[in-house]
DNA sequence: AAGTGGTCTAGACCACGGC
DNA sequence: CCGTGGTCTAGACCACTTG
């Protein structure tokens, strides 16, 4: 269960205008009202609104044109990712139009090889707890998760793990961490057996690998995640504003 | 030649902190002075402070931590690409420590193929100028970037294009086009014959291919861009503030 | 308790684009 | 010319962390 914190005004206007977007309310291509209109029907200052339009701009929700006005992006039906968000599977899924769910894999405790001891800032041979997890598209198999976490930072019992739930989540609930950032290496590499029995596609085919470091709020790394997956399948693409 | 326009503030205090953090100035894991005394000593007010405060954070050179201070992160040398700059391929050279140039290969003349008449909104067969380019990472070739546009936009005789310039720059110069914005797919693919001319390695290892469509202002295709690179060598590597 | 970043306001002026 | 978004200011209050 996820606490609701009441959001900042912003990031309800946020809402509220992405809402409008994906409901149609905001027509792709058309202009949407200016900031002093948006400012005074939703009764906020026109600072708080732009924090909003910012935001959707980043994204590449809507155009921005000084002296014009501020238009849908025609094109956003094209991206599937989103800045801050380049992690969160679910989303990459459903922005590909598919329904997104989480298969439980598997969870063991492993000694810590080198190369995770030095990344992890570990002995080598430490114990670690795996979190194997499976994405489907829809019914199918897209997305291949492991993530990797010290055993010593676990707080509440092993057994209690619900292995369904946002990393986020889990990091919060079982290890009474909060991530402050994460710093992802895209890869290209190629599906290989071990993988390869949970994933469709012909084994030795290019996939695309997200390897995710997660930090908290002193710079200390928190765990590790691989995530790969067929990018003919799930695509990975996202929209900036050129300035 | 790029004129120079005068930057705005906020864009300046930008600047300046990142020369402080990447000239040492301000050391990585260190905190930085508060925005209050930031904005007394650049004679700014605290919300541009911010505006570029929020920038750097968003990119991960900083970390914000309320109720404490603002720290440099200590892992910034390991991140290679930004956010608003998954196109830069010289800063991606740069940001992976090698000193970024350019080499023109060729630029030659021919119809548009059914896939890229779809994309950019033309007729099957309209002549497009098809631009081939090589980075290099200090004395290494590393990325092969070619860009179609079609010859129709070019208002400039095609003997006067310089290879070597920065695509945005090519775009103003030599079709007046301002891009507005862009869409990546980042692709796994893998090495073949016709790359593999340019680049090294063996044929048919994992490769990364970003694939972008560029737009103007009114969400008209301008051109399409095909970069790949090794990632063995060269790597698009992110940092993300987690909220 | 003091200081930090997070949020929000009201108002001002500018640069640009369309009419 | 007018309205748009772009920038900047000065000031206020809140939430949070640390000592």
């Amino acid at each position: 269960m996820r606490i609701l914190q009441s959001k900042s005004i912003a990031n309800q206007v946020d809402e509220i205008l992405l809402e409008r977007i994906r409901g149609g309310v905001y027509l792709p291509g058309s202009r949407i009202p200016s900031e002093s209109e948006l400012s005074d029907e939703l009764g906020v200052s026109r600072a708080t609104v732009r924090t909003a339009l910012a935001k959707l701009a980043a994204n590449g929700f809507i155009l921005r044109k000084q002296g014009d006005g501020t238009y849908v992006n025609e094109h956003i039906h094209e991206t599937s990712a989103h800045f801050g968000n380049l992690w969160d599977l679910a989303e990459l899924i459903a922005g590909n139009g598919y329904q997104p769910s989480i298969r439980f894999l598997s969870m063991e405790r492993r000694p810590a090889t080198e190369k995770e001891a030095l990344v992890l800032a570990l002995e080598e041979g430490e114990e670690l707890i795996c979190l194997r997890r499976l994405f489907y598209a829809d019914q199918q198999a897209v997305i291949l998760a492991d993530n990797v976490i010290p055993f010593s930072l676990l707080c509440e019992p092993i057994e209690k793990i619900d292995g369904k739930l946002h990393i986020r989540d889990i990091f919060e609930q079982y290890f009474h961490q909060k991530i402050s950032f994460v710093l992802t290496d895209i890869r290209s590499t190629v599906l290989e057996a071990d993988a390869h029995e949970f994933l469709s596609g012909e084994s030795g085919r290019a996939i695309l690998q997200l390897q995710t470091i997660f930090y908290e709020k002193n710079n200390l790394p928190l765990a590790l995640g691989v995530n790969i997956f067929d990018d003919s399948f799930l695509h990975l693409s996202l929209a900036q504003a050129w300035n």
